[in-house]
DNA sequence: CGCCTTTGACCGGCGC
DNA sequence: GCGCCGGTCAAAGGCG
């Protein structure tokens, strides 16, 4: 992170200069999707849910004809706009969650599919690493060990680090994080055989902000939402979102997508502390088990 | 009593 | 091989 000025694939807050309690004013940034606008936030409120597959379809981020690609690393830093030109000879490599585990039965067929490589479903996904040396490659994985669940990156505007998600959360470590004042907290969905995890820590450049990393996907629904979101059932997804805009951030080709907690809408006293957000790390366009 | 957080120890990956 | 670092474990204690 020492080097981000010369990093292509840093990450840019840019949504920290919004005003408190108002969400970007979507439609007057560069990039904006005018399909997508929406004349007020209790419009869009009431719209219908945007799940991962319809934003990945509706903001044309699939990676599977991007020349770009939106993911988060293994070493779980947000990293965008990887030229594909600096990838050198190196196959694309899927995005593969551990098929075995305790995510739903169509995801972990899709993901499977995917990750035998057949000859009729090519690789959707590139996970790749910067090294060093400023070269681009594929993250070691050393005897094929334990394949990582995808990762979703938030960032949150708020004074409270744990974020209401409508999931019950057991914090189950804390560290210290380098070159930072603000611990990093380590959470696993309570609920059995479900194996999501969360990581919350405290931006350093903008102590206001949180980001919250979700691992995994749940295999269950939320039991906040149960009682009072049904669209939220159709979606067992860690965090249903709505998008409301996006911008074209500068010498980037692809728009970073601006998100609001699925849950956040339905709870509205969290809309208190200003949960709009930065979704810079583009869904899987499988992640419903439907293809784009 | 059950569930949760805290916190030091431990482990594995990785760079040097 | 060694040290650093991120991630996880597990015992202890707090709380309702």
């Amino acid at each position: 992170m020492s080097d981000t000025n010369e990093d292509p694939c840093h990450f840019n807050p840019l949504f920290a200069q919004f005003g408190d309690n108002q969400p970007p004013p979507a439609q007057n940034l560069p990039g904006f999707d005018a399909s997508y606008n929406h004349t007020s936030l209790t419009e869009w409120l009431n719209g219908p849910c945007v799940d991962y597959n319809t934003q990945s379809t509706a903001f044309d981020v699939s990676c599977s004809s991007s020349s770009e690609v939106h993911h988060l690393a293994d070493d779980g830093v947000l990293k965008n706009s990887c030229p594909r030109e600096s990838r050198g000879t190196s196959e694309t490599y899927p995005l593969t969650p551990n098929s075995s585990a305790s995510s739903s039965s169509t995801e972990a067929a899709v993901f499977e599919d995917a990750s035998n490589g057949k000859k009729d479903q090519q690789p959707r996904w590139c996970e790749l690493v910067k090294e060093k040396s400023n070269t681009w490659s594929k993250p070691k994985r050393k005897g094929e060990t334990k394949q990582k669940e995808p990762r979703y990156a938030f960032m949150t505007k708020s004074e409270i680090d744990h974020l209401e998600d409508g999931y019950r959360w057991r914090k189950y470590g804390q560290k210290a994080v380098k070159d930072s004042p603000f611990p990093r907290s380590y959470y696993r969905c309570t609920t059995q055989k479900c194996t999501v995890k969360k990581r919350v820590e405290r931006s350093f450049e903008d102590p206001s902000i949180v980001i919250t990393t979700y691992e995994g996907q749940h295999n269950h629904h939320s039991p906040t939402t149960l009682r009072g979101n049904a669209a939220a059932l159709l979606s067992p997804l860690s965090t249903p979102q709505k998008l409301f805009g996006q911008i074209l951030p500068n010498n980037q080709a692809h728009p970073s997508s601006f998100y609001v907690n699925h849950f956040t809408l339905y709870n509205q006293q969290q809309l208190k502390h200003r949960d709009y957000g930065l979704l810079q790390d583009i869904v899987p366009p499988f992640i419903d088990g439907r293809e784009p």
